[in-house]
DNA sequence: TGTACATCAGTGAACGCGCGTTCACTGATGTAC
DNA sequence: TGTACATCAGTGAACGCGCGTTCACTGATGTAC
């Protein structure tokens, strides 16, 4: 595209602006995603925007989709930073243990992102369903059956268990995020992760 | 206090007007917490609130500690529900599990009342000390320093044990209460609470 | 290959809304004499 | 016991703000002939 269609006609609109609402959720969570904002980040008229989206719910809706990606992304980096373990049994553990920190690490570097992730959604339903069909829940519930099949979970303790992970992981990354840990200076911050890290899969893996 | 005095001179307007702002933000949360609409409801000018209060943020500040109270009545009323158990043992571990429960019960009773008594503050750092100096998490402590009196936590594993507990109910609060499991049915809530619950529990007594 | 024209993707001005907050004011209260 | 008056606790109108959204429009694009 040559530089005069780009001038007038965007080409590339709808990406830019939940780009530039996706910055402004980067700095002040889902209450700073102001259409009008990102317009004038993009340098269009806000008008420009409704050829794109059909609302201002339908940008948040797509950054917070984007926000939800991020995280299993910072899930998934988590997890191939680390060097496989030669058994099967570490290293399903070692795996489960990096998902957290991914969870964790994501809400300590982006927490506006956090924030918008978990943001309510103006049709209620809408949160339910997606999260638990997410890639981040999915890669969860996987390694869960693989701690199962390799009897490092009893099978009679199977059920629920992704909310034992996820509580824990949520509640400290909201916490620290967003809440009343916010402040905590690092060092403190990082023993409070390990050592809830290390409890929860205690937790988890209770068997052989 | 007469007629005549109520019709002008409201006598406790302060109060009056955090009460109606707790009920702003027990139906929408803290953005709920309009300055203009309290005052609409209890009948009086938006002026007037300014007699009681410097500013939007003094209110909503308000409201933010009579949730966090409420949230430590919920815990310390689950505590009360319970009978003692003559071993101290059991007895400790049952008043854990109980302000565990009493924590998400608050969460599931309270959704909107629980996400105010986590906002944001204007100021950063407010949030921080006020909320480890709270009844609440003074409960929690004591507890735990009971547990590791009686040998039910390894001394070595005391350190961060609020962290533990607090990030379990914390999380399953949230994504009840804020989050992906608000619509979950009742029953399956229940499941996942009790197994949360007893993970944790079991995570933290390790010891004897 | 050139041109008419439908369609696409922008524009700027404006609307209505509700908010927090300020202003100059006034009615009620309580106290000094 | 009455009264003057300072103070307290309200009022209503208005301000400025920024938002989401709509309107009638226009410039750019691409396609049929």
């Amino acid at each position: 595209m040559n530089e005069r269609r780009r001038a007038y006609h965007h080409g590339d609109l709808a990406n830019a602006l939940t780009n530039a609402a996706t910055e402004l959720a980067r700095h002040g969570g889902p209450e700073a995603v102001v259409l009008r904002e990102a317009a004038r980040q993009v340098g269009v008229s806000a008008t420009a925007a409704y050829r794109h989206f059909a609302s201002h719910g339908d940008l948040i809706h797509e950054v917070k989709e984007r926000c939800q990606a991020s995280l299993a992304e910072y899930m998934r980096a988590e997890v191939d930073a680390g060097s496989p373990l030669p058994d099967p049994g570490p290293e399903a553990v070692r795996r489960l243990r990096a998902l957290g920190r991914g969870y964790i690490r994501f809400a300590v570097a982006e927490p506006g992102l956090f924030r918008t992730a978990f943001c309510q959604a103006e049709s209620p339903r809408e949160n339910s369903l997606a999260m638990v069909e997410s890639p981040a829940f999915t890669m969860l519930s996987a390694t869960l059956d693989e701690l199962t099949g390799l009897g490092l979970i009893p099978r009679a303790r199977r059920p629920y268990t992704e909310m034992v992970a996820w509580s824990s992981a949520h509640g400290l990354a909201a916490l620290i995020a967003d809440g009343p840990l916010a402040a905590f200076p690092e060092e403190e911050r990082e023993a409070a992760i390990n050592r809830t890290l290390d409890a929860t899969i205690e937790a988890i893996c209770t068997g052989a």
